[in-house]
DNA sequence: CATGCAGTTCAAGGCGACTTGAACTATATG
DNA sequence: CATATAGTTCAAGTCGCCTTGAACTGCATG
């Protein structure tokens, strides 16, 4: 199946540094990224930063998670664009550096929001045109029409659990909201 | 990006045979449930058996989708484990010939829940797993495993928005219920 | 039981998304 | 300003899913 709502990759490389736990923390948020829509090396990049909680250069993310020097421009881009990661530049450095910004969910729903309501209101608007067409055909039975009626309400059902779902993580992300606020150890 | 929570494709080509509307209802149908995480064809498929409101053999379907035989055995093979197609056979007839049951949203719900769920248990799993193994290391900063339970929380509240969208769904198909059931022209 | 058609299987091919790596641009430093 | 290092771009390569089509099985009929 090519449109599975996600994609279940696992990657057994693991880096060499550093502790075995935050190799498979880093994977897990690469896994649940995916699952709302994301490249898993965009969650793994965000979940290293956010767990180190320091700030790193696009070479250090590079070595750190195996991924290359273009890739690593690419996925900062993304991530800085959606607002979970900062890139900083500290005086006398050469280098950008990155770190964390607590609310990765904000990108879920950002995306969803852009790109999947949009996507549902297109093909709605093809049910619609599919109606407006065998309306106006004289030769169309009654009964097609209904079935083409009912074919739409799928497409509305679609969008209105899609829309709840996103209320739901809104309100979810509401009452975890302080959780990827401040924490004790920075 | 991959693992894209549905994909766009959008079929420019239609069947030559029927109204054009059909072919554009059909995609529709396509493109609604390959969000939903299935196959656009088998959507297609779907589409076809309901719209007409008749049964129809495996050559019929390829024709009418130009898809291919081994495609169209393949198709209808899912649709009928999932039971939303139902295969029949007229007596004094050579061919089985297929037929739309009502409720799409089944098969949906059904996928998400065999897949989805055990999907994000494991991620779940993988997360308690780093906890686990970081609390076990007396050298790992406390904010460290902090961190890490936040991460969880993330885990979480997808596996508790998947389930709120699902139950809603089934609500809405509830509501809808009887939109795929009898019709008045049948 | 020979023949033909319906249906199934699966290796190969097609296709699209993600990643790589090298060329290129930008920026800092001496 | 020359050089080196950081960062960007993008064509080509890789990978994985979906589809195809041909070989195969099963079944019915003459």
């Amino acid at each position: 199946m090519k449109g599975y709502l996600w994609t279940r990759a696992q990657a057994p490389q693991r880096e060499p540094s550093h502790s075995d736990w935050e190799a498979i923390a880093i994977d897990a948020v690469g896994n649940t990224i995916e699952f709302w829509g994301f490249k898993r090396n965009q969650g793994r990049v965000w979940a290293l930063l956010y767990l180190r909680d320091v700030v790193l250069t696009a070479a250090e993310i590079e070595k750190e998670l195996d991924l290359s020097k273009g890739g690593v421009s690419m996925l900062l881009r993304d991530l800085e664009r959606w607002g979970v990661v900062l890139r900083v530049r500290s005086p006398h450095d050469s280098a950008w550096r990155y770190k964390a910004e607590t609310d990765l969910l904000k990108m879920a729903r950002r995306v969803i929001e852009e790109r999947e309501f949009s996507f549902i209101a297109r093909v709605r608007a093809d049910l619609e045109e599919a109606i407006r067409l065998a309306e106006a055909d004289p030769r169309t039975a009654k009964a097609k029409v209904a079935r083409l009626r009912k074919m739409e309400v799928l497409a509305e059902a679609t969008e209105k659990a899609l829309r709840l779902f996103l209320k739901t993580s809104r309100l979810d992300v509401g009452s975890l909201f302080g959780v990827f606020k401040p924490d004790e150890g920075r």
